[in-house]
RNA sequence: GCACCUGUAGCUCAGUUGGAUAGAGUGUCAGCCUCCGAAGCUGAAGGUCAUGCGUUCGAAUCGCAUCAGGUGCGCCA
């Protein structure tokens, strides 16, 4: 597709006073599709020519010599608009699918590295539902990058450092539970969950214990064997649960690199800003002042000397930047944070690192449920009106095995298929539209089959594997005529594939997974309309149109795996 | 108060680098299974693109201002 734009562009430039370059810039591919595959806009032509432009659009209409492969060329309204040949497109675009299979508008690999840190929870506590969206941005962003050539390190940077681990430890031998390591091992992420609870309550009526959590966490810094060995502890029990998640959702991870991984690499860090004459004393505090970039100040140590979320991200970068020499270093974390890591970059950039602006940070909006009045609202750890991840994928595989159930109780493995269709649906939801977006969460719009949902992109892959099913065999692309596969709906569908390229290299240069997301939208709905309107299996065509039914295929099975959705052959 | 994000059909959202008559889904209404999965397809109705001014041959898109909703701002992460 890319080359015709050049081609068309070509003709233009040679039949008017416009350079080839220019002549693609104004390219435009109209919206309606009954006016070509390509139009060009005559009106800046008019301008320089001063002459009407629907007399240009005509003029170069009659001039311009159709090469192979373009079938029309026509003016219209002071537009020129190309149509191309469509069983030659048909032929061109196939063959290439055909040829690549499912890397099908993958780029070459390029050497380079990214670095995509997504996910990130916090331990000691439970995956809330709203953890899906790091999570599954991340992850689909980093398969998208992969196609596009690079290089990814998947890093889950654990949140396993802070006064937070302060607060479990107080409330853990306030409560007088057990130490030994055999009990330890048997500790969940629920318990942990249910101290923080009472840790919250407790400081209500006595606020002196968020004093105590410091001075535990700067302890356990200071290296207490006692809190290490409670600190481990806390970890393994949320990571246990965590994997078990992952495992779930089909995520995977290069490096689980905790903030405590950074503790030992923080003096250096602050003796670097000291030297450079940055760190400055602010009320007791240790600061890097930002006030010439008018952000505030970014707080690296407290009063007591123990650090802080920033200091360990400044000691995370240089590490990764040492690490693996990342082209672009990417942090999928919600848009809340945008602060943060503009001062965080800022401190690094002033601390003479050029690689600080290969940090971006990749913001995306809030889950929201909605209230009994009706209004949207963010649900709260806190308050306990957030949902658990856990319960949402169950509550989401049960109501997909029921509506199974109903329409086709014969299904093998109807367990594991609700689950696949059930997160792929939760995880559809939260990509389908621009991150930045909140997402307003609807059970009914997520889980139903119909719209622009998961199953009704998995459904469309359904069929398409249940026509090769049944046919049995696979066409060689010898047999297929192409001229049997042009109509409308064939057409449509083929134009459709051929976008796979543009399509997966704009969600990477955008970051912006809900691009692919659309895209998958786009292929479902045109192979819905082709194979209902064909009659594939017995037809005259039959080798034509399984050729198409087979190429669509792949390249609806592979944007739907680089979304991060399963893949399912059958429902 | 300051900073950032969002505002397009009743609802949820697309809208490419500024291009032609602003598009989907959902909901409402009306149709299509002797036929590869109806978990699908086809049609109708539904619009002051938050508002105003500006730039341009041309603005939902770019600039400025205003309004509305949301989020964040020193010892949490």
């Amino acid at each position: 597709m890319n080359s015709f734009e050049s081609l068309i562009a070509g003709l233009i430039a040679d039949k008017a006073p416009i350079t080839i370059e220019d002549a693609r810039q104004l390219l435009v591919v109209p919206q309606d599709s009954s006016h070509g595959n390509f139009s060009f806009p005559c009106f800046s032509l008019a301008k320089l020519l001063k002459k009407n432009p629907k007399l240009i659009a005509e003029e170069l209409a009659d001039q311009i010599i159709l090469p192979v492969g373009l079938a029309k060329v026509e003016a219209l309204n002071g537009y020129l608009n190309f149509y191309m040949d469509r069983a030659f497109l048909a032929s061109k675009v196939l063959l290439e699918i055909e040829e690549k299979k499912l890397n099908y508008g993958h780029a070459p690999q390029n050497n380079k590295s990214v670095v995509i840190d997504f996910s990130s929870p916090n331990m000691g506590k439970e995956l809330a539902f709203h953890h899906l969206r790091s999570t599954m941005i991340g992850n689909s962003l980093s398969k998208i990058y992969e196609a596009n050539g690079y290089k990814v390190e998947r890093v889950n940077h654990l949140g396993d450092w802070g006064t937070a681990f302060g607060k479990l430890i107080v409330m853990y031998l306030k409560e007088n539970l057990p130490l030994e390591d055999q009990e330890l091992e048997k500790l969940s992420v629920k318990e942990l969950n249910l101290l923080y609870a009472s840790f919250a309550n407790e400081a209500k009526s006595n606020p002196e214990i968020e004093e105590e959590a410091r001075k535990a966490f700067t302890r356990l810094e200071q290296g207490d064997a006692l809190y290490r060995k409670l600190w481990a502890a806390f970890k393994e029990a949320t990571l246990k649960e965590l994997r078990r998640l992952y495992q779930i959702l089909g995520v995977s991870f290069d490096h689980y690199v905790g903030e405590s991984f950074f503790e030992d690499k923080i003096p250096a860090v602050i003796e670097n800003l000291q030297q450079k004459k940055l760190l400055i004393k602010s009320q007791d505090l240790d600061v890097v002042m930002l006030e010439d970039k008018k952000l505030p100040p970014c707080l690296i140590r407290k009063s007591d000397g123990s650090t802080l979320y920033a200091t360990r991200d400044l000691a995370a970068a240089i590490y990764r930047k040492e690490t693996f020499d990342f082209e672009k270093c990417l942090y999928v974390v919600d848009l809340g944070q945008s602060l943060h890591f503009k001062q965080v970059f800022e401190v690094l950039k002033q601390m003479d690192y050029a690689w600080s602006q290969d940090l971006l940070h990749i913001p995306f909006g809030l889950i929201l449920q909605q209230n009994e009045e009706g209004k949207w609202e963010k649900g709260k750890t806190r308050t306990g009106t957030a949902s658990l991840l856990r319960d949402v994928i169950e509550a989401a595989t049960q109501k997909i095995l029921d509506f199974i159930e109903e329409k086709n109780p014969n299904l093998a493995d109807k367990k594991t298929v609700a689950t696949q269709i059930g997160v792929s649906a939760l995880v559809f939801n939260d990509l389908k539209n621009k991150r930045l977006m909140d997402v307003k969460f609807d059970w009914d719009a997520a889980l139903s089959f119909e719209g622009a949902t998961g199953p009704y992109v998995q459904n469309a892959l359904v069929r398409l594997y249940s026509i090769m099913r049944k046919a049995a065999y696979t066409v060689d692309k010898n047999d297929v005529q192409w001229d049997q596969i042009i109509d409308d709906t064939a057409y449509e569908l083929i134009k459709t594939l051929g976008r796979k390229e543009e399509n997966i290299r704009k969600a990477c240069e955008a970051n912006e997974p809900s691009i692919l997301a659309q895209y998958a939208l786009d292929i479902a709905e045109a192979a819905h309309r082709f194979i209902h309107h064909n009659r594939v299996l017995g037809s005259t065509e039959e080798q034509s149109r399984l050729f198409l039914v087979q190429q669509a295929q792949t390249v609806l099975e592979n944007t739907i795996e680089l979304l991060g959705l399963y893949p399912i052959q059958q429902m």
